[in-house]
DNA sequence: GCCGTTTTCGGCCCGACTGTTTTCAGTCG
C-alpha cells in the first residue's frame, strides 16, 4: 500500500466526517495527516517497520496504528465501517464547487439525494429551493458546478500558470491607481502546480481595479465581484484572484496570501501564544487592538520574532521551526547556477545547432553548457550513431578553442536499455566530458527490473547523472514504480549526481525527494531539457523547485565552476 | 484526533463573499 493511497483513504474519512458533522478538529486532524503522509519521501511501510510513525508531527497513536493496520493487512477496519455509513455518492457530491459537508447533508437527509446524477436530476427539476438555505441561485450555482466538474477543473502547471499571472500583473500595473500588483498563493511558493492564481494589488481605488480586472480579455466568466476581491475564470479555465489592499497592510496581505493554509495556521498559533492576532491587514496586540506589524512581510515576521521565511518553504513542513532554531537554509539563487547541464541541438530532436546554443546561453550569464543529445536506439528523437556523436563531440573540442570565458561541454543523454546495459559502448562514454543516463523506454518494467536497469546504469563509472529518474510527466504519465529513497541511496554509494530536469512538466525529481537527496548527500544537476531556445529559461522552474527541495548552490552539481565541474564529472 | 517552556484536559486561525437571510450559516482559501 503506497502513501498515496494511504493519504487518500485518510482524506476520504476526513470527508466522511465532515459530511456526518463530527468534531471539526478531528477532521482536521485527518486532513493535516494526509498532508504529512504527501510530503514523506520514505515509504510509510518503511517508517512503520522501524515503528518511527509517532515522531512524525501531526501522526498519534489513532493514526500511527491505523497505519500500521492499513500496511500490515491493506484494510482498516475503521474505514470500512465509517464508509459504509453514508452512501458512496456523498463523497462525489462534496466535490462540487460551492457544496460543502452541511449542504450535502441536507441533500441526503431532506429529498434523499445521495448520488451527482440525482442532483442534477432536482436541481434542474427546481426541487432544491425548497429546502431552508436553499434558493434559486443555489440551484443554479449547483448546476454550474456539476458543470465544473464534469470539464474536469484541474491544476495548472507552473510554466502555465506563471504566464497567465504576468500577463494579469502587467495588465493592471498599467493603472495609475495601482502601486504594487503581484503573485501571491502557491504560485509564489512555485508550486509545481496551481490550482488558482492570486493576485494581490496595493491601491486607493479598489473599484477601478475590480472593474478593469473583471474587464480584461482574458475573462471568460466572473466568479464573484466584492469591493475588494474578485473571482474570474479565463477562457482557457484558469480561475484567478484579485484582492486589493492598502499600503500599510501589504506585508500581512502578501503573507496571508502565500500561504500555505498549514503554514499560515502555525503562524498563527503562534501569535495567539504571544497575545497577538494575525489576520489579512497586520499583526494585532490582542488586548489594545493596536496594529504591531503589517507594512513589509519582514515586519509581520519579525512581530513574531521569526525571521523572512522564502515562499518556498511554506508548507507547514518544519520551515517554522528552523526559522525559529535559525536554521533556515541559504537556499540555492538563479544567478548561482552557472550553466545547464541538459540541451539538446539539432544533432537529435533539439531545434538550434551548437553554436546558437553557446550564443543563447551566454548571453543568459552562463559559463559553460552541456550538450546532451539521445543516443542510437530512441529512433523517434533521432537519437546519435556512434560515428554521428564522435563527430559532434570533434566539433565541440573546435567550438571550444575558438570561445573565451565559456565552455561547451560534451555530453550525451544516452538511454538505459531495458535490461540495463547502455546504449552506447564504455570506450565511447570514456570521452565525452558527462554522461547523462536516462529511461525512456520500458516503463511499465515491475520494480525489481526497473530498480536493477537503474543500479547497473548507476554503476557505470562513466555515468555522471541519472536524467528525469522517475520519468513522470506532470497529469500525464505516472512516475516509474520505482522505490525513489532507494535509488537516491545508491546514487550516493556510487557517487552519481541525479537530475532535476527543469522542464516544467517534469519538474523530476519532485521538492519532497530532492529534500530526502540533501538529507542523504546526493549531488542535484539541474538541466532543462531544453529542445528549443524557449525552453532553456525552464531553468528558474528548476531553480524553484530546488529552492521547494531545500537546496542550497553546495548541493547543486552546476554551481560549480567549469574547472572544478569537470573535475568533480571525472572524480567518479 | 493531536498536542503540551502556562496545559495530560481543554484547547485547536481568520475573514471575505454569497445567498438567503432580517442577523447568519456555509463555503472557501
Amino acid at each position: 500500500m503506497t502513501n498515496k493511497e494511504i493519504a487518500e483513504i485518510f482524506s476520504q474519512i476526513a470527508d466522511i466526517l465532515d459530511i456526518k458533522g463530527e468534531n471539526p478538529f478531528k477532521i482536521r486532524a485527518y486532513q493535516k495527516a494526509v498532508r504529512v503522509i504527501g510530503g514523506l519521501s520514505e515509504e510509510i511501510r518503511a517508517i512503520h517497520e522501524r515503528d518511527g510513525l509517532r515522531e512524525i508531527d501531526g501522526i498519534g497513536v489513532a493514526i500511527a496504528k491505523k497505519i500500521g493496520e492499513l500496511v500490515e493487512t491493506g484494510k482498516l477496519e475503521y474505514y470500512e465501517r465509517e464508509k459504509a455509513s453514508i452512501p458512496e455518492g456523498l463523497l462525489s457530491m462534496l466535490k462540487v464547487p460551492d457544496l460543502g459537508p452541511k449542504k450535502v447533508r441536507a441533500l441526503h437527509e431532506k429529498l434523499g439525494i445521495d448520488t451527482l446524477q440525482k442532483l442534477e436530476e432536482a436541481a434542474r427539476a427546481g426541487k432544491l429551493r425548497q429546502l431552508a438555505g436553499f434558493g434559486e441561485k443555489t440551484e443554479q450555482n449547483i448546476l454550474h458546478g456539476i458543470e465544473l466538474l464534469k470539464r474536469g477543473r484541474e491544476r495548472i502547471l507552473l510554466g502555465t500558470a506563471t504566464e497567465v499571472a504576468e500577463t494579469i500583473v502587467e495588465e493592471l500595473s498599467k493603472l495609475k491607481e495601482v502601486s504594487v500588483a503581484v503573485a501571491a498563493g502557491s504560485l509564489r511558493r512555485q508550486k509545481e502546480t496551481i490550482g488558482d492564481i492570486d493576485i494581490l494589488v496595493v491601491s486607493r481605488d479598489p473599484k477601478k481595479v475590480m472593474d478593469t480586472f473583471t474587464n480584461l480579455d482574458c475573462v471568460g466568466e466572473i466568479v464573484a465581484k466584492g469591493g475588494t476581491k474578485s473571482s474570474v475564470r479565463t477562457h482557457e479555465d484558469v480561475q484567478v484572484d484579485v484582492r486589493v489592499v492598502e499600503r500599510k497592510s501589504f506585508g500581512a496581505a502578501l503573507q496571508y496570501f502565500t500561504g500555505s493554509q498549514a503554514h499560515n495556521v502555525e503562524v498563527r498559533e503562534i501569535a495567539v501564544k504571544r497575545g497577538l492576532k494575525v489576520n489579512e491587514y497586520g499583526v494585532f496586540d490582542v488586548k489594545s487592538g493596536k496594529m504591531v506589524a503589517g507594512k513589509t512581510e519582514e515586519e509581520v515576521y519579525a512581530a513574531l520574532d521569526l525571521p523572512v521565511i522564502p515562499p518556498e518553504l511554506r508548507e507547514g513542513m518544519g520551515e517554522i521551526d528552523a526559522a525559529r532554531s535559525g536554521q533556515l537554509p541559504d537556499l540555492l539563487e538563479p544567478q548561482q547556477v552557472r550553466g545547464d547541464l541538459h540541451v539538446h541541438t539539432r544533432w537529435s530532436d533539439g531545434k538550434h545547432s551548437i553554436e546558437e546554443i553557446v550564443e543563447a546561453c551566454r548571453s543568459l550569464g552562463y559559463k559553460y553548457v552541456g550538450i546532451a543529445d539521445h543516443s542510437q536506439s530512441l529512433n523517434v528523437a533521432n537519437g546519435l550513431t556512434v560515428e554521428e556523436l564522435e563527430k559532434q563531440i570533434e566539433l565541440i573540442r573546435k567550438v571550444n578553442r575558438k570561445l573565451k570565458g565559456f565552455r561547451v561541454l560534451a555530453g550525451t543523454e544516452v538511454d538505459i536499455m531495458s535490461d540495463g546495459s547502455l546504449d552506447f559502448p564504455d570506450e565511447l562514454l570514456a570521452k565525452l566530458d558527462f554522461v547523462v543516463a536516462s529511461i525512456h523506454s520500458g516503463f511499465k518494467q515491475s520494480r525489481e527490473k526497473l530498480t536493477d536497469r537503474i543500479r547497473s546504469a548507476m554503476e557505470n563509472p562513466h555515468v555522471s547523472i541519472l536524467g528525469h529518474p522517475t520519468g513522470r510527466l506532470i497529469g500525464r504519465r505516472d512516475p516509474l514504480d520505482i522505490n525513489v529513497v532507494e535509488i537516491l541511496e545508491l546514487a550516493k554509494e556510487t557517487g552519481t549526481a541525479v537530475e532535476l530536469n527543469a522542464h516544467h512538466m517534469r519538474l523530476d525529481l519532485n521538492d519532497v525527494h530532492l529534500r530526502k537527496a540533501k538529507e542523504l548527500g546526493v549531488t542535484i544537476s539541474i538541466g532543462t531539457d531544453a529542445h528549443v531556445m524557449d525552453e532553456l529559461s525552464s531553468m528558474r522552474y528548476g531553480v524553484a523547485t530546488a529552492r521547494r527541495g531545500w537546496l542550497e548552490a553546495k548541493h547543486v552539481l552546476n554551481t560549480l565552476p567549469a574547472s572544478k565541474l569537470l573535475k568533480a564529472l571525472k572524480s567518479k
